[in-house]
RNA sequence: GGAGAGGUGGCCGAGUCGGCCGAAGGCAGCCGCCUGCUAAGCGGUUACAGGGUUAAAAGCUCUGUCCCGGGUUCGAAUCCCGGCCUCUCCGCCA
């Protein structure tokens, strides 16, 4: 959410930075509505220090034994008059928060101009694509044959769903677990296990809701209680997990990771990436998330795609970074890096981690703040969130990027730990 | 699932028949004083949000906030209703 001070203040410098992003053209209602409230609660708050000023003496003539029976009627009528402002006051502030909402976050000055993922700059390149000696196949054929198997899975859930068997499922937790000590043990973080389900006022406050509910399953519980979503990305419950507290500043950046399945409904994408698992509804993800102060966060970043990129430098499987452009931000980040891992089968880089600085945006829509070191008011903290990695697609650079000619996929050096030694994976 | 108790400031904790309660007292913190050091002692101070004033900030001032949302009342921490959460006992349970 944006400061609705810094539109007051500086309208033509927001609408500028949202010219690509788009919401400039709400300013004009939102600038109106943000008058009025000022207004309105300018004339409440006169009338109730009249109210406040008149029931002490009410109350001090009573004690005297006086009557004070006509006070108390001029103060009844105030009373009314109070009632129909607040409740004025409440429709306007309704309207003004859920405009506000609509805003997206304003473009850092570094950020490339662009309208699509294809005006994406190339940033840099890790390690070279190796040379098969056969047609390399898509992840989906190598998988089949390894345990993969989405038939199955369409048939007990629906498309869009996998079952991994025997060896491909434990790749799946192999990597999960690679990545989980890979950024405990080197990058900083600390580890964290989070619920599955939150509820609306978190999806809310990270951003999620109310734009994005079409991309959420929700459930309802079985009493008719408040209804609970299933977490799209880890990044909301622990960005949320903070949410309207004040943090010493001596306790920033902090680092934290979870491992959490991710459900997506992919509305709107019928017919894209059908084939194998890189489009899930369910999908494992090792989420990285950071609070920090504003002036912290841009290095941050910077680090974050760094613990992002050294899964992958373990893993030996080339990738490359680019820098999003302004249309391909996103709703709630500043600036952002993909990182893209090569894919022979499909020969080309696809994305595989997205690492965001949403800065003061993320931190007051959550009401996030920290308390400066000298003392003084609490300041929004800027929330940082990146995939490292996305596990599934993790699977299917493996075993894209380590296949055989036999049907044989390699086990990367650094996962055979992981896998009780385990060299090769063999069809099944 | 059944029965009961409760949610007050950074923490603990008091709030009588609704007014003098943004809230006693204690602890912790900060500033100063005092004292060979330490401990003790003395004085002051310590929330958040919004509005007004200001070029801006500080300051001053007003409003709201005693879990959240409604209601009663001239006036609600205090009374009433709903929600959320916590605790105790019984039952069930990975």
């Amino acid at each position: 959410m944006l400061d609705v001070r810094l539109i007051r203040e500086q309208p033509d410098a927001v609408r500028r930075g949202l010219a690509t992003k788009g919401g400039a053209d709400l300013i004009p209602e939102l600038l109106e509505l943000d008058a009025d409230r000022r207004r309105l609660v300018r004339e409440s708050e006169n009338l109730k220090a009249l109210r406040n000023k008149a029931s002490e003496a009410i109350g001090q003539a009573k004690r005297r034994g006086e009557d004070a029976g006509a006070e108390q009627a001029r103060m009844r009528e105030v009373g009314e008059r109070i009632k129909t402002l607040d409740i004025e006051l409440k429709s306007v502030d309704e309207r003004l928060e859920a405009l506000a909402l609509q805003l997206p976050n304003l473009p850092h000055p570094s950020v490339p101009e662009g309208k699509s993922e294809d005006d994406n700059v190339e940033v840099r390149r890790w390690s070279e694509p190796r040379t098969f000696g056969f047609p390399p196949k898509p992840h989906e054929e190598v998988g089949a044959a390894l345990g993969l198997d989405v038939e199955r899975a369409a048939r007990i859930a629906k498309a869009r769903f996998a079952v991994l068997w025997g060896g491909m499922a434990r790749l799946e937790r192999a990597l999960a677990q690679l990545m989980l000590d890979l950024h405990t043990r080197e990058h900083g973080y600390t580890e964290v296990w989070v619920p599955h389900l939150v509820n609306g006022e978190t999806m809310l406050k990270t951003g999620q809701l109310p734009k994005f509910e079409e991309h959420l399953f929700k459930t309802v519980e079985a009493d008719e209680g408040r209804p609970l979503y299933l977490i799209p990305t880890a990044e909301v419950a622990l960005t949320a997990l903070h949410a309207g507290e004040v943090l010493p500043e001596v306790s920033l950046p902090r680092r934290y990771t979870a491992f959490t399945p991710c459900y997506r409904r992919e509305a709107g994408t019928y017919g894209k990436d059908m084939k194998g698992i890189y489009r899930q509804h369910q999908f494992d993800k090792v989420e990285l998330v950071k609070l920090a102060t504003p002036a912290q966060a841009y290095a941050e970043l910077e680090s974050m795609v760094a613990n992002a990129e050294a899964v992958l430098q373990r893993l030996q499987i080339p990738y490359r970074v680019v820098e999003r452009c302004i249309g391909d931000l996103g709703f709630s980040a500043a600036k952002g890096y993909d990182i893209e891992v090569w894919l022979p089968g499909q020969g080309r880089y696809r994305e595989i981690s997205s690492c965001s600085n949403y800065d003061a945006f993320g931190g007051r829509r959550a009401e996030i703040r920290f308390r400066p070191d000298g003392g003084g008011r609490p300041e929004y903290c800027a929330t940082l969130n990146g995939s490292g990695l996305a596990v599934g697609r993790t699977v299917m650079a493996v075993i894209e990027n380590y296949q055989e000619a036999d049907g044989s996929v390699t086990i990367p050096q650094a996962l055979r730990p992981y896998m009780d030694g385990l060299m090769r994976l063999t069809p099944r």
